[in-house]
DNA sequence: TATAATAATGATAACAATTATCATTATTGT
DNA sequence: ACAATAATGATAATTGTTATCATTATTATA
């Protein structure tokens, strides 16, 4: 049960590199075809293996809500989200609660362990109004 | 395009009644099978059916995150929710944060309008914790 | 109460996003 | 160069949910 070493890939670089040149929160879909152009012989499903390990690295991070598909934040910074319930764009939106204050109080609400929250904010984009 | 007159269903009832009773914010599959010995003849379609339409009209909510399935929560009232990363199990959480004045500070920022926010916090529950 | 209009339903096919499988290819330490 | 094994592509399988459609139940009205 030695440690899986990891070896170098091109297609990781490329999802990461992606990633990290966005803010739009984009999903595994959007991130191959995007990405197809230029390596030809990329597959999907490396796609979305590459996603989940560096999710569970800690590396990125997934924005999700139901019905729709996952969408990847390259950002693991703490953050709070914008989601228009009309277009579903993502925005982030930097402000974040008191962490710790607030985890505190849950903490000893529910006797557990927070480990983080996430807050999110619905409603209707500034271009959606506008129609 | 006249309005869709809604009829009574026993079932309809017997959905909205078990989750009523219940703040373990239960799974479709989950409302199916506690009804089945009392409703012989339920379909699993008519309670995906009723638990949509039921959304849709705001009597009830749905309270789901990634890579599980979509879960039910008869009280629409305003509250944040705790969630267990280690056996999935859902608390509600009576705190809030002050509305108005949050959205306020989003809607500001993003121009457009903010409806609503949710908040969530993740960890360990009290007996997972203890394991 | 019989009738007609139509809402609700059950069974199951279809669907969409994601994950698993497995033979092949690429990377890396020696 | 070679061996060990990580990464991959193509695609089958899986899973939760939704759509379809013929049948049944509810309801307003004759």
């Amino acid at each position: 049960m030695s440690e899986k070493v990891r070896k170098y890939s091109r297609k990781r670089e490329a999802i990461r590199t992606i990633l990290a040149s966005t803010k739009s929160h984009p999903t595994a879909e959007w991130i191959f075809s995007t990405l197809k152009p230029d390596l030809p012989d990329l597959s999907l499903a490396t796609v979305y293996r590459n996603l989940s390990e560096m999710k569970e690295n800690g590396e990125i991070q997934s924005v999700a809500f139901w019905g729709g598909k996952e969408r990847f934040d390259g950002n693991v910074e703490k953050h709070s989200h914008f989601v228009c319930d009309k277009c579903g764009r993502i925005d982030d939106f930097d402000f974040i609660l008191h962490d710790k204050e607030l985890d505190g109080v849950a903490q000893s609400h529910f006797g557990g362990r927070i480990d983080f929250h996430t807050l999110v904010f619905h409603g209707t984009c500034c271009e959606c109004v506008s129609e």
